[in-house]
Order: C-alpha cells, then sequence, then structure tokens
DNA sequence: CATGAATGAGTCTTCATTCAT
DNA sequence: GATGAATGAAGACTCATTCAT
C-alpha cells in the first residue's frame, strides 16, 4: 500500500469497489467504505474517477477487455482438432477465468438484469464469446472437411444459453453452493464438467 | 383500480413494487415512487407492510409459492412415461411459468448475487425445482424397471447448472436478445427448445 | 411556530432562507442552517421545494408579484396630477416598498450581477417598472393637454438607471450608510428624497 | 502567455480569477477552474495567493488603486471651470473608468451587499469618489466666488445615490439591457449620459 | 517555480420510515 | 383505511487547501 504511486492507488480503489459492490450490490455500496477500505480519502476517488458509475463503468471496460484478451489467447492456445482433450483444456481456461471474475461477474449480472440499463455488459460480453466460439466451430468444421450447416442464430442460442450461461451462473453461485450443499469448490468443478460435457459439449461432439 | 378494496389495493402495491423493483432494482426503487404509481399514499404502504424489505419478502415469498403448485401441477399433468412429446408438454411449462415471473426472477437473481443476502431465493428455488427433477427421473427410471446409478448430487449439479439456469437465464435475458439481435420471442423461444433439447434433454432421453 | 401548520412552516423557510441568502449570500448560505433556523427539519424543507435554487426562485416571483401589485395601488392613490406633493407620496410608497424588500433585493442584485444568469429578477422587476412610470407620465401628460414628444427608449433608460437604480441602491446600502457616516435612517431617507427630488424628480415637474 | 514570468503568470490568474469571480461570482468559482483557465498549476496559485479571499482582496485593491489614479487624472485633466464640456469630459472619463471596471465592480457590488461583509469595498470606493467630487465642487464654488452653503452630508448623499449608483449600475447592467432591449452599448450610452445630465448633471449646473 | 497527488470538512440532496389527524 | 406533514440517518459529490517531489 505504498502512498504516492497513483497506479497503484488507482488499481487499490478499483479493486476494493470491485468486492464492495460485489458483496453487497452496486446501489448499496458506499464510497465512504470504498474510501475507508482501500485507505485513501475520499476525495481521492473522485480526483481519479469522476463518479460512483464511472468506477463501475471501468470495471466492466475491464472484464471486457480481458475477455477479449482470454479469448485470443484460447484460440492460440488449443487446437483446431476438436476432441474431448481439447474440450476439457478449453473449459479448464474458461472456467479459470470466469473463476478470477466472479466479483465483477455477480455486479455484471445484478445491473445488466435491470431494464432500465441499455445495453447490459453481459449481453456484450455475451456476443463477444458466443461469436468466437461459433467462429472456432466453423473453422474445425471447414478444417475436416465437415459441412457446417447449421443456421447461425441457433448456434448463438445454444451457444449463449447452453454454454455461457451455465458457466456464469456456475461462477455466481459457487460459492452458495458450497456452504448450501457442503461440497468443495473442487469436487463442484468436477460435477459441473460432468454435467457439461454431458449437454453441452455432448452436442458440440461428434457422435 | 378499485379504492377501498384493501386486497386488490394490497395487490396492486405489490405489482407495482415487482415491476419497479425489475426496471430499476430494488435498491433504487423507491418506496414514494411504488406509492405514486400504485396510485395509493405512502404511509399505507407501510400500513400493509412492515417495511420495504417486507414487500419484497413477500413478491418472494409468493414466488416460491407459485413454484410449488407448478410443479405440482407439472408432475399431475405428465405422465410418468420420458419421451421427446412429454419433454416438450414440461419445456412448455417451465417456459411459461418462468417468462411469468421473469420480474420478479430478474429481482430474485440480483439479490442473490449479493454475497451478503445469507440464503437466496435463488437457491431455494433452484434446490425445490431440481429435487422434484431429481426426483421424477427416479420415479421414471422405476417404473421402466431402470436402475438409477448415478451420484445423485451430480444430477443435482447438472439439474441446476445446466436444466434450470438456461431457463432462468432465458427469461432474464429474453427481452435484450430480442432487441440486440432483432428476434421475436416467438422465433427465440424455438431456437432455444432446439438447443435445450440438444444438450439437457439429450442427455436425458434414451439414446 | 406552530407545527403542523403547511402554509406557516413554508413561510418560515422562505422568511428564513431569504434572510440568510441575503446575510451571507445565495451560495454560502447553507440549507441546513436554514433548516436549523426556522425550526425545521432538512428533509422538511425539500418536501416544500424542489431545491436551494426553488427557494430562491420562489423568493423572487413573490419579489416579482408585489412589485405589481404595488404598482397598481400607487396607480390606484396616486391622482393624475403631477406635481410636488404626488412625487412625495409616491416617492414614499416606493421608499416604504424597497426597504420592505431589501433583503431579497440584496440577494436579486447579488444574482443579477453575476453573468452567467440568464434573465435576471434586476431586470425583470426593472423593466416592469420603468414601463409603469413611463405609462404614468404618459397618462399625465395626455391629461394636461401636453404632448408627449420624447424617445420611449430615452425615458426607460432615464427611469431605469436615475430613477429606479438610486432607490435599489438606497435599499443595498442604507445600513452600510448608517453604520459608516453614523446617520439615522430617518436622517439618511430625509437626505436621500431631497436629493432625488433636485436631480430625478426635477427632470419630470415642469420647470 | 509566457510560462516562466512570474509577474505575468500572476497577473494572468488575477485576470483570470477577475473573469471567472465575475461570471459565476465569487462563491461558486473555483479555484480548479482558475488554474485550469488561467494554464497554471493549482498549487501554484496558493503560492503567489494565501487563499481565494486574497486573490479577491488583491482585485479589489488594485480597484481602489485605480480609482485613486483616475481620481487624481481627471482632477489634473479637468480645468476648474464648471460648464457643460467640462461635465461632459469627466462623464467620459467615469464612463470609461467604470466601464473597464465593470467585471471587478459586479463582483464588488456582490460581495458588498452581504450583511456579513463588515466594510464594503462598494462604501470605501464610494467614500473615495463622492468625495473628491465634493472637494472639486468646493473649489468650483471658492473659485468663482460663490458660496458653498450646502450642507455637506447632503452632497454625500446626493454623489453617492444619484450620482456614483447610476454609473455603477451602468457598469452591472449595461450588457443586460443590450440583450434585453436590443440596443448597442454605444447607443446606450448616449442615451445614458442625457438622462444622467437632466438629472444629476442639471443639478449642479447653473440654472 | 511548478506539479500531480492527497486531504478534511463540508454541502446538497435522498429516502425509508413515522406521526397526527 | 387513508393521508399530508414531518424526521433521522445517511450518501454522493465538492472544494479550498496542503504535501511531496
Amino acid at each position: 500500500m505504498n502512498k504516492r504511486d497513483p497506479v497503484e492507488t488507482k488499481a487499490r480503489i478499483l479493486s476494493t469497489a470491485e468486492r464492495l459492490f460485489s458483496e453487497v450490490g452496486f446501489d448499496k455500496a458506499r464510497v465512504d467504505d470504498i474510501a475507508k477500505e482501500a485507505g485513501v480519502n475520499k476525495a481521492l476517488i473522485y480526483y481519479y474517477f469522476e463518479s460512483k458509475d464511472e468506477i463501475l463503468e471501468t470495471l466492466f471496460s475491464s472484464l471486457v477487455e480481458d475477455a477479449k484478451r482470454m479469448l485470443v489467447e484460447s484460440v492460440e492456445k488449443t487446437s483446431d482438432v476438436l476432441n474431448e482433450d481439447n474440450y476439457k483444456a478449453l473449459f479448464d481456461v474458461y472456467i479459470r477465468f470466469i473463476m478470477e471474475k466472479r466479483k465483477i461477474l455477480k455486479v455484471a449480472i445484478a445491473e445488466s438484469v435491470k431494464e432500465s440499463s441499455s445495453i447490459s455488459v453481459v449481453m456484450e460480453l455475451g456476443n463477444l464469446i458466443i461469436n468466437a466460439e461459433v467462429e472456432s466451430i466453423r473453422k474445425a468444421c471447414e478444417l475436416k472437411g465437415l459441412d457446417y450447416p447449421e443456421d447461425k442464430k441457433e448456434m448463438l442460442v445454444m451457444e449463449f444459453f447452453t454454454g455461457l450461461m451455465p458457466f456464469i451462473c456456475f461462477a455466481l453461485f459457487e460459492d452458495q453452493w458450497e456452504s448450501y450443499y457442503h461440497i468443495s469448490e473442487k469436487e463442484l468443478c468436477e460435477y459441473f464438467y460432468k454435467a457439461f460435457r454431458k449437454t453441452h459439449l455432448a452436442a458440440h461432439l461428434p457422435k
């Protein structure tokens, strides 16, 4: 907690805000508390950010940027052959990303769900991810000389609601599952992979 | 809008609150606005409800009660034979229920996601529904003389994350999909069924 | 200080605000202090007024309304013959009005002087008064069979800068003259009348 | 805008402050904005001035000093014979001075009007000017062998309220007259001279 | 001289809730 | 049941001023 290190200070404000937003919700989170818990003066927050809203927007932008980076990297890493091993590798990349971002994802969901928010981050993020997915599926088919007959919209719907959403919901409710069903994160994650493999992945893998 | 009809008045307060909560979020929704839009005096709201929180609790209780009723009815309606037609019928019952409750579901998700909320409605609701599902699967297996070998926890995880969550997310984001991808509710619902059938349902149907 | 008498309460807020605005200026006056000194809860102020600005606007509107009333009454009272006695009577009506409104006039001047305020109250008030004056002069000339040859704009300028402004400035600085030159209000007022008679009034009276 | 020229920098801060104070009022003007618009770092302002108040005091002092200089010069320039031409020349000197100082005069009036300000600049300035005026009148009388019978206080009142105040008010409201009555500064100034000649000056000129 | 970062003390405004009728 | 008036406790945001370099 180096004072007079602007970059570090700004980062500390952001991560404290992220935590508080996810703990009590954006609206209930108090700027006073962010300041106190980040160990900075409240006015300093307004030196770096125009408003409480701008803090949230900054966090959302980072989320989207990180997602883009993650998608690029995941494409580079995974070979184009679609088989169970590859899917597992991809699953791991995604689950790691989503669990790392769980805090801000909770906030994103809570805010996106409000009918007042014009274009929600979740839609933006979703669009990004499912398009990447559909594209990689298309490429894989091409590579194998398979035709790629499917309706693109249908694929988008499938990727979004049965692919992405279970992942995000895993991030949202994993901790509650832990305490509600007395299950460890590791165990839950394994069950989740099994379930995901039998449902969404099964639809992708050649029968 | 019958004045001097307590039951109707209370219902009007509840439905107005539900709408406002879903539109702007529970925290941002003002009791003043609920009063104004319900056409009642603000103090009257406090005659019917202890607090703003109690309004939300009432709405959540109704949601849970309605879900229970829906589950009972769905069991009565559907025969025990598990085939595609039966699943489609069940799908329709669920989708209708979830779309009807989309407003309060949005609020439920937004609130459940906060780490401060001890036991979230979504977990309660989820537990209810996935247990019913698992139970009906068990019965179906029994009926057909099949053994029911699966790990129960695995089934719960599957029902929750790849069965229920896509449904709920459909309710949450259906309207945003409409405007983002210029697609009608009907069309989206059809795509969603196709996707759901190929993934979650496929895992249930005998190969 | 009757609680639960809305009219009286609102009036008390307004007069307290008027006093504080004139004492320390609109910007430095604190809503907290208005509340405290008016003996009401701060939130009650916002129950009656949208904002601090609206309080000021209400006060300004009252000032304009009162000025209109005063002008109507002054026309009714004074006969159309323009002689020294009539002018003295008119002077007294004006000086009484302006001294009664000195508090809000101070605020009005301070605010009007800001280049940001689009149309200032002082201009509005000035326009009202000088037009009434010019009109009454026109009538008087007509009555006496005199022609009314003067350029109207010139008259407006004269009424505003050498008629109205000395009056308003009297209201603004009377108290400071008292303490600076050790002179009583009565005495100062007499001097002021003499000066005003020799200058502005002299220009109106037949030579 | 020569950087690294302390004198010029300080002057730039002062003139920017003067402009902002007159545009939005002293209280609403922000040191941040003065810094930004003067193109200097905020902390530098505090290197040159103790406080925001000191900036204002500096501006007020300059105003008083400049007024003194102007008075001395005006005495030197104008001969002691009081006739219409001399008065017009004096009028021009005054109007030029007052128009040049309109910005800070607006601030001075706004601040002087507050009942909290112990001795206001306007009273100080007024005292300065009206004493000079009365003195020059006395000299002129003496010169012409006329007795100078008048009550001094009466003369002070007259000079202040019907002599100085119309001038200052001209500076305050000239721009608003322009836009309100669609009149040019030149035209308005001519009308003002006519009005001033018929009222205040007429009282001074031998009949 | 000059600057980016930091701070304390406000200041307006909001809002759930209650009171008196 | 119903209402207009009243309140306490906060909460977002501001701003003159100072510090460290």
